[in-house]
DNA sequence: CTGTTAGCGCTTTCAT
DNA sequence: ATGAAAGCGCTAACAG
């Protein structure tokens, strides 16, 4: 079934055909109904291998994400779906894994597939290898999440939401802010958060602790040996901030598992805002990233630098807004506090 | 960069070129070092789109699944990509919301993109146009999670472990049990796990009760009022089996609303095994799909019909294993239950 | 407004 | 074992 066929049955060229598909509006109104029951009676499809050869343009996107297993990326990913097909353009994802080789060899696939333009997340935008070989391929591509001065991103300000987290903590009488994380060298986000989070106990003048934890694997035991081991001593945290929500939920499910009530005991915030973290009880207190937003822009950013040949910039990058999940794990820390006002000589600088 | 230039700097011709790429062993070891040499020092990569149109296959599998953000889908999204992968397939996936006009249009636009295989979850399996298209279009497919004696499904028995799991209730000393689903009509998967359902209630001569509520919103507030409204009553369930794991959340979340505890007071059991259920507290009891390998087998059966040029037939479906995770949210029914033994005048019969 | 023509880059007979 | 040549189905000049 192809062009020819077409344009025999409805006797026209097949340069006729064509037009009718990819700008009816040069051909007469009389044909063009000709051609479209032609069309219809043989159920003919445009071959799109032999178009995108022709064309050089494949209207598919590739897309490389670290894994659907963290429902932040599942729902970026939904995002993406939802504005490609309403662009007309289809997706290719791949997953890494956080695994740097797999960036790589995911790109080389898509290149290999020519799709018109790829975006991806990647562990390390500042180390990835896989960005100056995109330039050099002339591939329109965006970052989402990652966040970097000389890509084109679509992200958030994570830092600044820590930072602002941890003052809400702090005015909601914590001195002992703990920040637990998955391994920072796997997530240039994880190192952004944990900044902000440094800036805001420094701002405060409390002494931060960091907790680096296994992010697949173990997490939850971690969390709960070393909330049982400070348990008792003056410095034990009173709030948790948590890299994510995956980890922030099974920080929520260690608290319990020691005995600590949330929040009465211990508070716990996340970051990232996936739906689940709603279901929790307590419901999760957490910085919502609007990951739906982010995967649609970055489809947005694309489509129409590729509508308009114009090669996608830094300058292009957008900061999409945070905002706050008030939620149920956190809450006023208790004035009956194992920890003291005071429980630092030194270091102690409380405006 | 095309095999052209490659030949010439290869000093072959391009047919050979194509051979060190697809047929190795037929090009003499002198002159396939010759044009990889040549290959990589140009940075040659073969275009797909021409390849295609050439031989009539584009290594890509289309996928149709209802949404990403049931973890259920987005963990067999992930077993499906790396299966492909190994295989040296893309996937390009579409999402349908469950709405039967976008199972239609997905398939289309995959036949349109000239996928050599899908892999499809549909609503409702018995009642789908789209797979007597698949078939007239000669398209390879295959169905997960859905399951059909005339089309190719790698699935799970629902209907058998959901009476199994009635079973192990009952077994507990549970005589109100009380199922919660989404819309049937909307998922014949949810279809089967009711059946199931009633058959076990039926087998142990109790009185199904079946609570419909909506998937996405609203789906705790629903059961909260359920629960409450019966708390007191004769007949209120001392166990609740979810259809799914997102609801058996949602529920354990219902329950301490209203004030009951879980399993103390109310056992609650899902269905799905998602990965978030295990950091629950109570941790989920439910009956885990083996997603990931739903997702890896449909793709082997395709690649290997692919490679066959066999048609798959529904004679090739799968059934895999389910297997039942204790968790920590169902357990022994109270003694002093509010349910007298013999609640109902008729239909008693318990051997 | 419509038809003719010439490839897009690759694979694959068919010769050699 | 290698090369020459044809053509997969489509679109885009270029004529008319």
């Amino acid at each position: 079934m192809t062009i020819r066929d077409v344009s025999q049955e409805a006797g026209v060229s097949p340069a006729t055909i064509s037009r009718v598909f990819n700008a009816p509006d040069t051909v007469r109104p009389e044909l063009r109904q000709r051609v479209h029951a032609a069309a219809a009676a043989l159920g003919y499809r445009p071959n799109i291998s032999a178009r995108s050869l022709r064309t050089q343009r494949t209207r598919a996107l590739g897309v490389v994400l670290p894994t659907l297993a963290n429902p932040v990326f599942a729902e970026c990913l939904q995002g993406i779906a939802q504005a490609a097909t309403a662009a007309g353009y289809s997706i290719v994802p791949f997953t890494t894994d956080y695994q740097l080789a797999h960036e790589t060899r995911a790109a080389n696939l898509l290149l290999a597939r020519g799709v018109d333009a790829l975006i991806l997340c990647v562990a390390n935008a500042a180390r990835s290898t896989v960005l100056a070989r995109l330039r050099a391929a002339k591939s329109p591509y965006v970052l989402v999440y990652n966040r970097h001065a000389r890509h084109p991103c679509v992200s958030v300000d994570g830092r600044a939401a820590v930072t602002a987290l941890v003052a809400r903590l702090q005015a909601l009488g914590h001195r002992h802010i703990l920040m637990v994380s998955g391994a920072l060298a796997a997530s240039d986000r994880a190192q952004q958060r944990h900044r902000g989070y440094l800036q805001g106990m420094a701002a405060a003048g409390l002494k931060p602790q960091l907790l680096e934890v296994p992010f697949m694997d173990g997490a939850t035991e971690r969390m709960a040996q070393y909330l049982a081991a400070r348990r008792v001593m003056p410095q034990a945290p009173t709030a948790v901030v948590c890299s994510n929500d995956l980890l922030a939920i099974r920080c929520l499910r260690a608290a319990r598992q020691v005995g600590l009530r949330v929040p009465e005991d211990l508070s716990v915030a996340g970051f990232d805002g996936i739906a689940l973290g709603d279901d929790m009880t307590p419901a999760l207190s957490t910085i919502v990233q609007p990951s739906i937003e982010i995967g649609r822009r970055s489809v947005e950013l694309l489509v129409q630098a590729l509508a308009g040949a114009a090669p996608l910039r830094a300058g292009h990058s957008e900061t999409l807004a945070l905002h706050f999940r008030e939620g149920e794990s956190i809450a006023r820390a208790r004035a009956t506090s194992a920890a003291p006002t005071q429980p630092l000589p030194r270091r102690r600088t409380t405006p």
